[in-house]
DNA sequence: GGAAGGCATTGACTCATGTCAAGGCTGCGC
DNA sequence: GCGCAGCCTTGACATGAGTCAATGCCTTCC
């Protein structure tokens, strides 16, 4: 199962949807084992029960496969009771809020690897929408049986805690008072940076999200994230081209962002 | 036990400290089992551990008593290893990080029955002080000891990540692109409502901390909030006088920060 | 009770960013 | 290959909030 579609537009690996699509696949450890899931958040959760060791019976329920979704297409909605936390598998996903007058809110994007859904836990509803970006998959897992694993093995309750704690942590780095330029810089690198932790080059890559997914999402307008990357470009920090970025300096975007970047 | 000391500047409740001050206690079940206990936000771990039942002895060292502490002293410093959460027993207490120019972030501030450190697990060091804005005292609950109980009580487990997951909610709402208006309402209103929550008057209380500490936690500056309170004052949505703040029209507050309110 | 220091308020001015508007680029479908 | 639609960029202008500065108020401490 290939990772390799995460910045191309068809979804052609995975296994077809039992019924439909967005469908729901069986897990199958040979699957679960894959390259790809080395680097996922929740491997050690998968492990627990994958693996080869399916006669984990209890535990049999905890993981499915999702998807493929296509670019737009929905995950879960914002209201949605809370059941499940998902992992990306492929493709790149958006959460956004919308408030009482239909305002959006980008709260995050994610790639593959990473996890969505964890702040469903207190209002035990999902509080956003989780909308796919490109072609997208997906692991989803069963909540109720990931807090039982939990209770049985302490790593993982361990590895939850610091999951939420961590988006905690980025949260209120973007609530505090930065300038377009910190915002900018921060967001880059931080991309760049969860890029390379999943295997993918980290200083050049394609950027999945509009200018004012972006703008939305750094609390800035969309003519203010162009004008600010023009800015970049034509400092030599960045080269850009459409979608596709190459940071060319990013130690001193680093610095610039700095006070936003949590590691 | 009394919680009447919260707007006070006498912290005369609580038992001498066994050594020097700031202290630590050791804990009697009659003493935790206190009418304060009953709002707390860790009462149900508390319940597992005293209440009558120090035979649980592998939990004995779960919780201890601190303070009190006076106005201005640091409970625990932003880079202290991660060991312990916190629950405000009396007093007020506010949380500020610094970044790498000293710049001052205010995170949040925190009410009797309120917990805070749960941020320190992902870096598992403390991201930021906490810094006592009145005479305060606390129950420290060591967070190993707490995991370990959490594996054993589901209850506990699910609590402590709604917890977390609650103050994610939180953050991200302060994240997002709010007019100083709507975020002064929503303070003020939400302020009231975790008074309320806790037993005191929720129209009607005392800003412990000051105008400036608003401002940073908001990201406004000073004279920002001294004007909007002006301006609130003038349309009659509340009377205030120094810190003494009585919410006279908590409905049109709220509406007027409905975006950035959580329940 | 008076002086001093810190906090709060208010006004005048500045500035970063938002808003509005026009035009260009890119990719897709026919 | 043309045209359309959506996205992006750039410019001109508006504005909410920040900064600076003066003054007032309250608390504390001698």
């Amino acid at each position: 199962m290939s990772t390799g579609t995460v910045h191309g537009s068809s979804a052609g690996a995975g296994q077809p949807p039992s019924a439909g699509r967005p469908g729901v696949t069986a897990v199958f450890p040979a699957d679960v084992a894959s390259d790809f899931c080395r680097s996922c958040a929740l491997s050690s959760a998968c492990a627990m029960v994958g693996y080869g060791r399916p006669e984990l019976s209890p535990l049999h329920g905890l993981m499915q496969h999702l998807g493929p979704y296509r670019a737009g297409e929905t995950v879960f909605r914002q209201g949605d009771p809370f059941e499940s936390v998902f992992a990306v598998r492929a493709g790149t996903v958006k959460t956004r809020q919308l408030d009482q007058h239909g305002r959006e809110h980008v709260l995050g994007f994610f790639l593959p690897g990473e996890v969505i859904g964890l702040d469903a836990i207190y209002p035990d509803r999902f509080p956003c929408d989780a909308v796919a970006l490109e072609d997208a998959q997906f692991c989803r897992f069963s909540f109720p049986a990931m807090s039982e694993l939990a209770t049985q093995q302490p790593a993982i309750q361990r590895h939850l805690f610091q999951l939420i704690s961590r988006q905690l942590s980025m949260a209120r780095l973007l609530a505090g008072d930065h300038s377009a330029d910190e915002r900018m810089a921060a967001f880059l690198v931080d991309l760049g940076e969860r890029y390379a932790a999943r295997g993918f080059p980290g200083t050049h890559f394609h950027l999945s999200m509009s200018r004012s997914d972006i703008a939305n999402h750094l609390n800035l307008a969309a003519e203010t994230v162009s004008r600010t990357l023009s800015r970049f470009r034509a400092k030599g920090l960045v080269v850009i081209k459409g979608r596709m970025l190459h940071l060319h300096a990013p130690e001193q975007l680093r610095e610039l962002g700095q006070n936003l970047l949590v590691a």
